[in-house]
DNA sequence: TAGATTGTTAATCGATTAACAATC
DNA sequence: TAGATTGTTAATCGATTAACAATC
């Protein structure tokens, strides 16, 4: 049956694409695509539309293609986006803050609830309402507050620590901008954003654009 | 012979993370180390390291395995980070400005030149003794000064435009924060840092925690 | 109904892992 | 030299693409 068995990494990251483009189609007031259409727009073979579909279900209608806003809606459910998360920030740099406005203000569903440095320059600080508490308070926060995701945006020689401390504090998932492969139990959810890999990667590509 | 032929996108981006472990062990006083040995660190498997390597060259010695220093350094040539790479950013929200300071205090070799906005009220600014010019003037800056890597940080609505003023400009590669998927020359490097699918895959395994 | 397009199986392609001869 | 470990070929695994019967 369909839904059962372990969906791939690859297939998962496509997902949140899949909806950008079904997002822009309903603003532009289109009901239906076929994997055809949605091919062209997306850069995804058709084969691959249909196949990365089915892994979740029968979405989609023979001889006539997939309903955009119906499809827009069980992408959004699988992947989650349909209930809230609530998210606490650690370390609060330029990144940390950047990323406090960037959720509070694009991201419906994913709501910073509080905001830890270690810092006292930054202690007492409102971002968006948020007051930045001292790091010493987040073991207490936690144990008090229900958090869904802990964002990291410390230096690379605190987040293993940090880690620690929002597993044993119940978090379901982490988002890492730490430049560090943490290790955390399997029951966490880990998403590492590492943005110096991603820039080292463009370097790459730059030296070696004419071979 | 090894080093021709295309190098998979795969490999490429195992790199940093190569080099980062690296960059330990030298940190460590560690002068050798086996790919089994690298494997029980990094979490690649042995096999799979020597062939990542063996794309670019013999690095390693049988019966003694790798020179850390060595094969750092190779890597680091292999990335392209033997050389500096000029800047600018273009959008200088939160995220705009973050990222000045990040490659500022921990990037040697990617130096922010100038930073561009659109917004009367950061015009004029200065980031890390970098001063905000208004966006009118981007063309003619590119005109006059060769820049290898543009860095856009604008909201999605304005992303094509400007990654199409980077290209007329020269760049060699761009680093793209807009959650948009960008056309460009394929004479341009283009890596794609989209934090909302980073987020929404997070969910994704946030709400499939226990199957 | 006829035409279109899906859902799904089969074929292909590419990436990872295993095995081992080469060699330091 | 003997032991260790690479470089490299072969085998396996998984992901993508092609093909087509099912069906709206």
């Amino acid at each position: 049956m369909r839904g059962s068995g372990k969906i791939s990494k690859a297939v998962i990251k496509r997902l949140p694409r899949y909806r950008r483009y079904l997002d822009d189609l309903m603003k532009r007031g289109v009901d239906r695509i076929s994997s055809n259409e949605l091919s062209n727009l997306i850069g995804y073979t058709a084969s691959q539309i249909r196949q990365d579909l089915n892994n979740f279900g029968g979405f989609g209608q023979q001889g006539y293609g997939y309903n955009v806003k119906a499809l827009h809606t069980e992408i959004s459910r699988i992947l989650g986006l349909d209930r809230d998360y609530k998210m606490i920030i650690v370390g609060c740099g330029n990144l940390g803050q950047a990323l406090a406005n960037y959720t509070h203000y694009y991201k419906a569903g994913f709501i910073v609830c509080g905001m830890f440095d270690i810092n006292p320059r930054l202690v007492g600080l409102k971002i968006n309402d948020i007051e930045v508490m001292d790091y010493s308070a987040l073991d207490d926060y936690l144990e008090k507050t229900p958090i869904d995701i802990g964002i990291i945006c410390t230096n690379k020689g605190s987040a293993q620590e940090v880690a620690e401390k929002l597993v044993a504090g119940k978090v379901k998932g982490i988002w890492n901008f730490a430049t560090v492969d943490l290790t955390v139990s399997d029951e966490v959810a880990l998403e590492n954003v590492h943005l110096s890999d991603s820039l080292q990667s463009l370097a790459y590509y730059i030296s070696h654009r004419d071979e």
